[in-house]
DNA sequence: CCCGCGAAGTTATACGTACAACGTGAGGCG
DNA sequence: CGCCTCACGTTGTACGTATAACTTCGCGGG
């Protein structure tokens, strides 16, 4: 009556049903299918078991299976939020290396972690082996359920990871290129437009520049923007016009950061790279979509996420990989140019 | 030896525990914690159970409880790429829906669908109950496995989505929004800059366009370029000076699209919006981050996931909700002017 | 006075899988 | 010739939960 195709409601056939259309028993399917059936079962009845499982159209029932194993091969993988693209391509990176283990991968987006005081792994429908917690949200994650499955931390604080293996990128050598470049081009005021996220990710930034800065003469102050152009764009227009020499450089957190930053040049009059150099951070899309196209500090999003995971997996194995920051590396595009210079 | 704090491996209290604690049955617990027990188990009993299960940190066992129920509360969500803010932001909209319903939601990037030959749903190492399924790649998903799980189709092809609910973005109406706001502009020469996804979004968009300009005497060329900010730029660039009348608008399929063909006409020495107005889709960060800011069709890309999994819900309950399109709307910003005008 | 009935639990079972432990012939060897 | 071994399976059980079917007991009505 409904005419829907769901009206049959075929069930699933079961390691049973194959077994039987097979002329063996369950526990042959299973050992044939799980694939360790080397000097167990003679490889005609193996193939007898593998050729009914097609006929039939078996697919094993993984919640059965997961409840047998007591594990899920599946990951939590927590981000503050996955429009931003940087954690769009861990995910993505992550996923891939799960797939390639077998492991599967549910995306808890942290903005509510803490907010509603709910169970963050309520929502994870899944039980769960392991999580990898990316940084920002991760102090309260770990205050939450830190000890409770095993856990990888992404570029976090170590005072906040304790006893949690942890993958960085070379965040803080990141800061320092961009500093460095600028300083090659004779910039010796600077304006550090850091993104408001968690502080310790603020520290680590702000320190690597001063030393980056340190023992050149060079001035550095700072502007904090939440994560949005809009933002960037007002706390960068009047960090610029503010008393004092004005900056003739802007080192941002982020290409977002960055391209409010353009748009604050742009609203006071000033020209891009010309009149001020701006730096990004991160290389995404938006980085060249820009004009001029942003000199910024490109990361390894995706491989960041790889090795995430292969650390988490390694984890559960039982083995513990040395940590090994991953590098990043500059790209010197348009929104850079020569500065006042030591001339002065 | 090891010293993690896993040492212990403290198995997780099971309802029995939980029971045994309370001095009940794990039935009672079971009927207490599952919420069915008015007039099956006395209050006092009742807090008794929970304060067991409060002090003994139980959390129900998933795979038992998805294996003895037979579903999931887990729904695959298919898109063709996470990279893509939209997808993002539909992720972000399906997943708050099915949380507040208690599912999960578990990703499927699409690209890899078809390309390793792999079942697609391998990849979802929970059990599914449902598929929301994006435009872009459901054909092949479709093929693969169509008929097996509850199927929600998202802007998808009608020819390919036989049987399943859909829900739909009035994408037509974007089109139509952008062509007639460029006409009110004067503009006579349109050029249509498409994304190179599936054929039947294309021919939405193109036909969509046509009907618009039809009987107002404007012209209406089409180009095509995978959706990044380089191969549009190429692709305009192109286009814009081909032999013929250069278009004075361009119609973007996607906000990368439009900042592709920005920087096409700053290579051209075209001034947008002078001397080409040009108009994105999607209202992405990019469109307020690039100068000018993009005239863009906003789409409302949370309440489409939300929708979207809204009609999940109600396809597994029995329901079948009717399909109604989202509204989408123009907003206008500085990428689009005065065109040449009827004073021709 | 006894029966029935509702309240308050309990006992038993099934979901589908993986694997430990147990047959069971046939052939080799002392 | 009897016993051991090996190749090839099979039987049985447990994972943790939800719920149908059953028990037990106190009490009110016929």
């Amino acid at each position: 009556m409904a005419g829907s195709r769901h009206d049959t409601a075929a069930p699933r056939p079961t390691s049973r049903d194959v077994a039987r259309a097979a002329g063996v028993s369950q526990a042959t399917v299973s050992l044939v299918l799980g694939g360790k059936w080397q000097g167990r079962v003679a490889e005609p009845t193996a193939e007898r078991v593998r050729a009914a499982a097609r006929d039939l159209g078996y697919r094993p029932n993984l919640a059965a299976r997961n409840l047998r194993l007591g594990r899920t091969r599946t990951a939590l993988l927590v981000v503050p939020a996955l429009t931003n693209e940087f954690f769009a391509r861990v995910h993505t990176g992550a996923a891939r290396v799960a797939a390639r283990h077998g492991f599967g991968v549910v995306l808890y987006p942290a903005p509510d972690v803490t907010a509603p005081a709910r169970d963050p792994f309520d929502s994870a429908r899944a039980s769960l082996d392991g999580v990898l917690a990316s940084s920002m949200a991760s102090e309260a994650l770990a205050a939450i359920r830190g000890d409770e499955l095993p856990l990888v931390m992404l570029d976090s604080d170590p005072a906040h990871s304790l006893g949690a293996a942890t993958v960085n990128l070379d965040i803080a050598q990141g800061m320092r290129l961009a500093a460095e470049h600028l300083l090659a081009l004779g910039h010796r005021d600077v304006l550090h437009l850091a993104a408001d996220i968690s502080s310790w990710t603020f520290d680590v930034r702000r320190d690597a520049l001063r030393s980056a800065l340190h023992g050149t003469g060079a001035r550095l102050t700072t502007a904090r923007a939440a994560l949005a152009v809009d933002a960037a764009r007002t706390a960068a227009e009047a960090a610029l016009t503010a008393s004092g020499a004005r900056p003739t450089a802007v080192i941002c957190d982020d290409d977002v950061l960055a391209a409010g930053a353009c748009k604050a040049a742009r609203r006071l009059g000033l020209h891009v790279p010309d009149d001020l150099s701006v730096t990004g951070f991160d290389d995404l899309t938006l980085a060249t979509a820009v004009e001029p196209e942003l000199t910024t500090v490109a990361l390894p999003a995706e491989r960041f996420g790889e090795q995430g995971m292969d650390t988490l997996i390694a984890v559960l194995d039982g083995r513990t990989p040395e940590p090994r920051p991953l590098p990043v590396r500059l790209v010197v595009r348009g929104s850079t140019a020569q500065g006042p210079g030591p001339r002065r």
